[in-house]
Order: structure tokens, then C-alpha cells, then sequence
DNA sequence: CAACGATGTGTACGCTTGTACGCATGATTG
DNA sequence: CAATCATGCGTACAAGCGTACACATCGTTG
């Protein structure tokens, strides 16, 4: 057959008009988290992700070499978000009090608020167990969180709170029957006591 | 091309012989367990167990009509040998401070001890996150332990515990400086008074 | 002891995947 | 203003996947 175009065929564009996309990578960054929030990490395919961020396949290929860079890319970026907010509540709490106050809010808006986030840790979590350079993310944040709930607690009780939170979250994940508030709080206070 | 083959050429058997293997089934559970263990949910496959076990593809598909049907099949059993261990523990303690002992064993033991029962856990959440199936398997696990733990504290209690050993549980599973069972046991202490 | 059905075995098919690669384009830079 | 190269884009390819299916075998059962 003759594959050839004719030049003036009235067939669909082959090629899409080039895009000018500065900030493409960032986009593909927020759109991996989206994908893998929604899908999980088996579902964060070149292709899945191309198509939610309405890129080419050759796009999402070209910013990111492989699957393993990009996933470490992009959860390095979640968990910088979350260790931030961690630390920018600790920093602001003036006491011990205070800080059990806003680590509760911590856990309540920005973990267990949205079940975005909550998803995107336990993706975390199990594609760190056999990924080297997810492990590094992990470590780094369990060591930033520690670090932060140190601003007012001691190492020991620093770490099983780190400890409790960690299983408050993926309880919550689990669950039907949520924890409230209220619950989560009286958790917190009593190992911290 | 005359593919038939010539009935007395020398050509390698093209059929194994046939095994006698009444509890296959059985043996596929737990090789499948042991490769998820290994590559995790994602590395298991029907071609990758059948492998690890030594029975053809058909043997797999066989037995389990989809990949869904075996990941439900498997992860019960497997929540259900780690349920009757606690059961079994906190049943066996006359009171309530040899059920933390208890509790404390169980953790180090069973589940902090082999890096493979931790994973398997942590496999299971993340898995139970999109198949309804394993989201039961999940629940009745947690509802049992939960009914475990109450035979020796009250509801609140026992709910905060069984988040906390699942904290501790992922901690240990996520950190290169894992706990000491003392530490693990100073952490049950606290919540629990 | 005959037939039947559960189990064992090999293979084919269509699909999706990661990755590699060639070419197009236009913002940047000298 | 010309050259360059980072970025955009489409496509090809081999590999691995789930699943379906046809046929072989033999313990069980009537």
C-alpha cells in the first residue's frame, strides 16, 4: 500500500502542534502523585500518566528516564510537602501543650483529611521495601518528623509518638469506623504521659 | 511445514509425565506467599509462582481462576495464621500484665522477627487499598485482634494499642534502627496506663 | 470394571508495558 | 540574526502479562 500522505489529504493532523510548556515537568510531578493516589504505584504507567496529564508518551519518557527515578522524584516531593508541614506546626506551638494541639490538627488535616494523602504514604511505604532510593525518602522524612516532634518532646517519647501516629494513619486507612478527633487526641496525650 | 511429529523420533518429551500431587493447591498458597514476600504483590504473577513451585502456567490458573481470586485466597490465609497467634497469646494470659508480655512477644516475635511476616503485612495494606476483597480480609484481621486485645482492656484501650503495634510494626519495617524489644515494651507500657 | 470428572500439562493469543530512537521546532544565547 | 540544543512529539519493538483452551491422565465412584 502507499503509506505516503498525500499533502493536501484532508486526514487528522499526525502531528499535534507543538506545545510551549515551561513548567512541564512540575505538572508531570503533580499529575504522577494524582495517578497514584487514584491507580497506585502499579498504576503509575508512562502512558497513565501521560494521558492524565494530556502530554505525549515520548514526554513523560524524556523528563523522567525510567519509572524508578520518577517515582522517586515525585514521592521525595510529597514527603517534603508533608515533613514541611510538620515542621512549620512544631515550629509555631510555644509549648509541649501546644505542640500535642497542633500535631493532633497535623494528623486530623493534613493526613487523615484527605484520603489523597493518606494513600499516597502506604504507596510509599510499600514501594520503599524494595526500592533503595524510596528508602532514602522514607528515612529522610521519618528522621525530619522525628527532628520536628523533638522541639518538645524527648527522644523516647518523640519516637513512639512518630510510632503511634504512623499506626493512627494506616489505621484510619483501614478502618470503617474511623477514629474522631477527640480519639485521636486522647491516643496522643496518653503516650506522651 | 509438516509439524506433526514423527511418533518414534528421538525429540524430547514435549509432555512432562503427569504428577500425583494432591495438595498442589495447598503448596501454591504458600509459594505464593513466599513470592510475594520477595518481589511483593506486583512480582506476583502466575508465570513467577508457578515457577517458584515447579508446576506448569495451566497448574496456576488452574487452581486460581484470577490473579484477584489468589491475592484473596492467600492473604486470608495468611491473616488468619497471625490472628490465631494472638489469640492464642492473649488467651493464654492469666492477666493483664502478662497479656502485655504477651503482646510484646507476639510483636517481636511474630510479626518484628521475620522481615517476611512484616512484609507480607505491609503488602496486604497497601494491596487491600483497591480490591474490596482483601479490604474484608483487612477488616476481619483488625476486628479479631481488636477482640483479642479486649480480653485483657477495655475497648478504647484496645483500639489505641492495635494502632500502636501497627505504627510500631511499620517503623520497624521502615527504619534501619529498629527498636529494642525494651523500647517496644516501654512503648506498649505507656499507652496502656 | 467402566466411565467420568477432577486434575495435570502445554500452548496460543491479544494486550499493555518500558524503553529506545528519529525527527521537528523554536527559545535562548552568543 | 544565526546556530544550537533543550524540549516536544510520534512510533516501533521486544518482553511479560492474564487468560482461554484443548488434550492427557488417572483416582474415584457407581
Amino acid at each position: 500500500m502507499t503509506a505516503e500522505a498525500l499533502p493536501g489529504a484532508g486526514d487528522e493532523r499526525v502531528h499535534r502542534v507543538r506545545r510551549y510548556d515551561p513548567d512541564r515537568r512540575q505538572r508531570l510531578v503533580d499529575t504522577a502523585l494524582e495517578v497514584i493516589a487514584e491507580h497506585g504505584v502499579i498504576g503509575a504507567t508512562h502512558r497513565a500518566i501521560a494521558r492524565a496529564a494530556d502530554v505525549p508518551l515520548g514526554s513523560t519518557t524524556y523528563h523522567f528516564a525510567s519509572i524508578d527515578e520518577l517515582l522517586a522524584t515525585v514521592f521525595t516531593v510529597h514527603a517534603e510537602r508533608v515533613a514541611q508541614a510538620l515542621e512549620e506546626r512544631m515550629r509555631e506551638a510555644p509549648d509541649r501543650q501546644a505542640a500535642l494541639d497542633a500535631l493532633a490538627r497535623h494528623l486530623s488535616a493534613d493526613l487523615l483529611g484527605s484520603d489523597r494523602t493518606l494513600v499516597l504514604a502506604v504507596e510509599l511505604y510499600v514501594a520503599a521495601a524494595r526500592r533503595p532510593a524510596l528508602r532514602v525518602v522514607t528515612q529522610d522524612w521519618m528522621e525530619r518528623s522525628r527532628r520536628a516532634l523533638e522541639l518538645h518532646f524527648d527522644p523516647v517519647t518523640a519516637r513512639e509518638l512518630d510510632a503511634l501516629v504512623e499506626g493512627l494513619v494506616l489505621h484510619q486507612f483501614l478502618s470503617t469506623d474511623p477514629m474522631t478527633p477527640e480519639q485521636v487526641r486522647h491516643a496522643l496525650v496518653r503516650i506522651t504521659r
